[in-house]
DNA sequence: AGCTGGTATATGTATGAACATATTAATAAG
DNA sequence: CTTATTAATATGTTCATACATATACCAGCT
C-alpha cells in the first residue's frame, strides 16, 4: 500500500535489515516477494532485486526461485579478512616497515610442502626466508617455496631489497588459492628470529596460491608474539 | 569490433578475469570503459556494468568515475571466513556434537571485559562457561558475558541443553560487531578442560556483538590444539 | 603561483519490459 | 499408490534508456 519510496537499492536494504532487526520478520521467516516489496516501496523490482541479491550475498537471506526469500536461520557471520602487503600491514599501525632476506637457496623440500605443491621427489625448488620487521623489530617470518618451474622470471629475482611477497603479487597471476591460520608453540629457530621464548603460542598463516592445477608458491607466516588478526562486521 | 560474444554477466567476468591473469590487463593498468566492453562483447553496459562491478567488490579492480576502471595494485586478498554456529562446524567434520554447561552466573566483570562491553563499574552481568565436544572429545571452550540489561530474556535462559551460542542468533539481533583471532598459551584452567597441557599453543577467537552503541555479548572461543581454520579464493 | 568555477566524462543507479530458469504444485499415467 | 508430465510462479538475468554523481581537466581570474 506504497507507505514509503525508499526507492533506492540501499535505502531498501536498509529497510529490510530494520525490519529483520526489529523482528517484524523473524528468522526463518519467509518475507514478501519481490514484486510485493516493489510495489510497496514504490521502486522497480530491479531494485528491490539489488537489494535483497546483496542481503542474500552478505548471509543474511536465502533465496530460492520459486520458494521465495527467509530470513537465514544463522546468519552465517561472514567476516571479511582484508590479507594486506606486510608493508601495508606495518605503515597502518605507524611504524616504520623493514625487511631482511635470510637465505635464498634452491633445494628439495620436505615432504609436507612437496605434497602441497605437488612437486615430485628430487626435484629442487626455491626456498626463502625472511623477516619483516615494525620499527626494527621482528614482525613476521616469511618462510616461503616457490616453484620456479611455473615461473622462471623468479630464478632471477635476488629478494634482497623487496620481498617475495611484493614480487609476487606484481608478477604471479593465480587462479585459486587456500588460506589457513593456526596457532603454535614457535619452533627454537623461530623463536630466535622473533626474539621470544621458544615454545610462546604464535600465530601462523599458511597460504597456497595456485596456477589451475600448478601450485605457484606456499607461504607460512609467523606472527610477533601477541599478534591479533583484527576484522569487523 | 564485436569478436565474442560472451553476454552473459559471469562469462564477462571470467573473461576480463583471463584477461588478467594472462596479462594482457597488468595491475595497475586502465581497462577499456564499460561501453567500449559493451560493444566488444556484444552486451549492453549494464551487464558488463554487473560484472566489473563484482569484480571491485572481490578486489580485483578498482573503479572511480570519470577516471575508470584499472586492475588492482595488490588484489586485495580478501579471504570471507564464514563462522558457522559451533555445532554445524563440528558436524560438518563428521563428527558427534556435544555441550556441556560448566557454569552461569550472574557476577562482575574484569576491567577487560567492562571496557570492552562499556559496562559501569559495580554492574553485574550475566557469565557462561561451557564447553563444546566433538566425539565426546573437548573441542571449544565457549567463555561468554551476555548483558542481560539489553537482553532481559537472556536472564530467563539456563543455557543447559543449547549453547548460549544458538540462543542468541535466533533470540538477539544486532548491528554490527568485531571480531578477533588470535594465538596464546593456554592457561591451566583451559589446558585442563580441553585435556591439553598447560602453555600449549591454542586459537582463540574473540567476538562482540553490539545492538548499535550497546554492547550485547562477549565471547572468547578457545579452540582444542591444533585446530586450523581454513578459507579458499 | 594558487584559486574558482564550469564542463566533459565514466561510473552509479533506476526503470519497465522481456525472457530464462529453478522449483514447487498440480495433474495424468502407470 | 507411485511416478512421470505439465503448469504455475518467484527469482535470475538481460536490455535500452535515462538521469545522477563524482571528479579530472581546463579556462579565467587574482
Amino acid at each position: 500500500m506504497r507507505l514509503k519510496t525508499i526507492n533506492s537499492w540501499l535505502g531498501i536494504r536498509a529497510e529490510v535489515l530494520s525490519r529483520i532487526y526489529d523482528r517484524t520478520w523473524k528468522p526463518g521467516d519467509l518475507i514478501p516477494k519481490e514484486i510485493d516489496l516493489a510495489f510497496e516501496f514504490g521502486c522497480s523490482r530491479t531494485t528491490v532485486n539489488r537489494a535483497l541479491r546483496e542481503l542474500a550475498e552478505a548471509g543474511t537471506l536465502e533465496r530460492r526461485r520459486k520458494s521465495g526469500t527467509r530470513v537465514s536461520l544463522n546468519p552465517a557471520n561472514k567476516a571479511t579478512l582484508k590479507i594486506p602487503l606486510i608493508k601495508n600491514e606495518v605503515n597502518k599501525i605507524g611504524k616504520t616497515y623493514g625487511y631482511k632476506l635470510i637465505q635464498r637457496k634452491l633445494c628439495l623440500p620436505p615432504d609436507k610442502i612437496k605434497n602441497k605443491m605437488r612437486i615430485n621427489s628430487g626435484i629442487k625448488i626455491l626456498h626463502i626466508l625472511a623477516l619483516h620487521t615494525a620499527n626494527d623489530l621482528p614482525f613476521v617470518i616469511e618462510d616461503r617455496w616457490i616453484n620456479q618451474h611455473v615461473l622462471p622470471e623468479s630464478e632471477k629475482q635476488n629478494f634482497k631489497e623487496h620481498s617475495a611477497n611484493e614480487w609476487l603479487v606484481l608478477n604471479a597471476p593465480y587462479t585459486h588459492g587456500t588460506i589457513s591460520f593456526s596457532a603454535i608453540n614457535s619452533s627454537a629457530e623461530n623463536a630466535h628470529l622473533l626474539s621470544i621464548k621458544s615454545g610462546a603460542a604464535v600465530f601462523e598463516i599458511e597460504r597456497n596460491t595456485f596456477d589451475k592445477e600448478n601450485a605457484i608458491t606456499n607461504v607460512c607466516l609467523t606472527y610477533e608474539r601477541g599478534y591479533r588478526m583484527l576484522t569487523t562486521f
